[in-house]
DNA sequence: CCATAAATGTCGATT
DNA sequence: AATCGACGTTTATGG
């Protein structure tokens, strides 16, 4: 990892065309050659960057003046650094990172969600997780107390896009005369207005789930019996 | 902004739970108290970080460790950075950004298909681009040679969503007795699979256009008339 | 390797 | 503040 503090002015062409005028920036070139240019602001996303596997030449300009090519492996894409002026630049031995644990992310509420079905209404229980269809799988299978057939989305963020696709399983689900009739629950941790209100309009019913809570009946170090 | 080269462990508890085994990384604390964690590859996302607004507060663990928290301004969103060994500690003075320039793409698509609706079909014609409705402005509203109306959604990669959208324009258009009947194009540069489906089971007929040959058409020096 | 769906998505425009 | 759509999306996962 080389990190180089530097007044630098950047092109980039390759999807689109790209470039930043001559500021003071932070470049950043890790192991595998990629680049990120880093202003003192912004998100996390940089200005400008090269992703891997690409290779990065320095050479000079005509006018004398130092110049990075970073250019992509298979693409042809082009990242060209000026470098007016060098602020600062030290090299960093990190070695190989053990990576990022998760938790909380789509698949462990559909798994606990699996576990307690009860979450999603009195006397619901579960058939299958990733109930295969045609066009995907259904997140949950699920019988309600009349022993109706409910299909389940479960979003972490309930968005348009998840009641969309919740209607295209209940629609081709419910063709099909050994399923029929089926009905529809939109679960998640946060139901967008717009979301619930296409929801209900379409007859699903909205479920907002809590993780933790859920986690809670899960650990058994909670559990009183 | 300031770099810093150091082994430490990472947790973040917010929207999900995500923890770093202890190893050498770098953090990048920016002027406005955002921080990333990056690591010796992967692209330009960090193994973890906190967006601003956020704060900063650097402190000691009970059993004497550097530790540096970070909490976000609205949510209880919190990054804890525990440093075992600082390896380097450097801050530069970037100033304002002047921001970057781009050279856009899609609405230029959308500008080029206006011109050459041709390549939506032979003699297409264009009746109006960004043709408003109740829930949104159609791309291209254009007539056939039989005199119907075609909805267009243009987009540069046609996926599942981009059919939702136009089949949510075709809906409500179709209710609306001075166009109806109204059919529906989906062009894109690229048109996935499943996207190609969808919009086939529901009457969408698909378009492949090609940019540059489009910008071809288009450029006056590459005419032969 | 290709295709699809999720993401602490981010980012910008518009209401 | 919330919604919507694009992104050089990136990233993970399954066939």
């Amino acid at each position: 990892m080389r990190l180089v503090v530097a007044r630098c002015q950047v092109d980039y062409a390759g999807r689109l065309a790209a470039h930043l005028p001559l500021a003071t920036r932070v470049i950043m070139v890790k192991n595998d050659g990629s680049v990120l240019i880093h202003s003192d602001g912004g998100s996390y996303k940089p200005l400008n960057w090269m992703s891997p596997p690409c290779t990065l030449r320095e050479g000079t300009t005509d006018d004398g003046v130092a110049e990075w090519v970073v250019t992509a492996g298979k693409t042809d894409d082009t990242l060209r650094i000026r470098i007016e002026e060098v602020l600062h630049d030290s090299a960093h031995e990190l070695g190989v990172d053990p990576g990022l644990r998760k938790d909380g992310v789509e698949k462990h509420l559909q798994e606990l969600l699996a576990e307690h079905t009860a979450a999603l209404g009195a006397g619901m229980t579960l058939v299958r997780r990733e109930f295969m269809t045609a066009i995907g799988p259904v997140d949950l299978l699920c019988r309600d107390t009349d022993n109706a057939s409910v299909a389940v989305e479960i979003k972490r963020r309930g968005d348009i896009d998840g009641v969309e696709q919740l209607t295209r399983y209940l629609e081709l689900m419910n063709r099909d005369p050994s399923l029929r009739p089926v009905r529809g629950i939109f679960a998640a941790q946060e139901i967008k207005p717009q979301a619930r209100v296409l929801a209900t309009d379409r007859g699903i019913e909205c479920v907002v789930v809590n993780y933790d809570e859920l986690r809670g009946i899960d650990d058994p170090s909670l559990r009183l019996f």
